[in-house]
DNA sequence: CCTATTATGGACCTGTGATGTCCATAATAT
DNA sequence: ATATTATGGACATCACAGGTCCATAATAGG
């Protein structure tokens, strides 16, 4: 149960996009210096995160990457379910064991929504965990942590040269 | 990002064990049968439950298992550490980069508290969210749950036998 | 004491996914 | 035309989830 590596390379890839000494299109070859990943492994990701509307890329030379939208519209949730994916952490596995029965059996008779997915009691608890978690993240953003950054006196190094 | 079977089956095994018709030590066979896992796989599991210190286990004839504690003292949050262990979901991977230097920066001079984990910025969102999550979990016990099917009229079966 | 029962732990197998490299191709600026 | 830069497919490697099998130990009941 831990994020990939790649969540870790993607959200300081685009923070590193949004700084505010931004002169358009960041080539792979910076970030890849930055961070410290390899090329090939990185472009992986940013491609990714391009397919997802998360930056722009454009080829050739000067070309490079940018953020797609402003850096306060992307939130720390954008960027993990663009990598981790958008299926939820806790799936049953066995709903057709005698234990479900016994768990999930509805009062007997009307069931008021059936057009609703029907949660089960242990699923109604694993995703309301899961929904507090996406919430937290839904309510950072990369423009937030980076102005938090900034305030911190972090950036100074490079807002001197 | 995805919490494992072995999860799965460690809640839906406490949650038989806590049953109120408890007549002491429920064996593999029994679990096994209503899980539908096979039984080499959940002893195993089973087994870790209980070097946690969340079930006890006899051998010998009319063994079995039961739960250590009472079920509103086992959390959601203790069951998914005990399979899942206890890293954070979020690990930072290359804190020597050059990104790092920026982001991690403190501001010069006095560092506050040099006996504190020293978090990031980064960290910091990762670790609030998986907060929010352990909260929550916290809040959830195996008791709670089996009330709340109970009161749903789940277990109506086993009860009328 | 003997035997059947039951949990334990080690060895082992297998498939899948994370992590990463390499290269051929396409698009773009100069 | 050429150099530059992103893209996508094909591989390679490795760790781990998920699972089986078996030898061993402990216990209850006769
Ligand atoms: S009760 Fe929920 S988690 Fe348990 S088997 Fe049924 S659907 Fe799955
Ligand atoms: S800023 Fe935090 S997450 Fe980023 S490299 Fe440093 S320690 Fe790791």
């Amino acid at each position: 149960m831990q994020y990939s590596k790649s969540t870790d390379y993607a959200l300081h890839a685009l923070l590193h996009l949004a700084r505010p000494e931004l002169r358009n299109n960041v080539g792979i070859k910076e970030l890849s210096g930055m961070l410290e990943v390899s090329e090939s492994y990185l472009s992986k990701i940013m491609s990714k995160l391009r397919q997802d509307g998360l930056v722009r890329a454009v080829p050739g030379a000067n070309g490079g990457y940018e953020l797609a939208r402003p850096a306060e519209d992307i939130s720390f949730l954008d960027v993990v379910q663009v990598i981790e994916g958008r299926q939820q952490m806790f799936e049953c596995s066995n709903s057709r064991s005698r234990q479900h029965r016994l768990l999930a059996e509805e009062e007997d008779g009307r069931e008021p929504a059936p057009s609703r997915g029907s949660e089960c009691l242990v699923e109604k608890v694993m995703n309301g965990a899961e929904q507090q978690l996406h919430q937290y993240l839904r309510e950072h953003t990369i423009q937030s942590v980076l102005d938090e950054a900034l305030q911190r006196g972090g950036f100074q190094a490079a807002k001197k040269r």
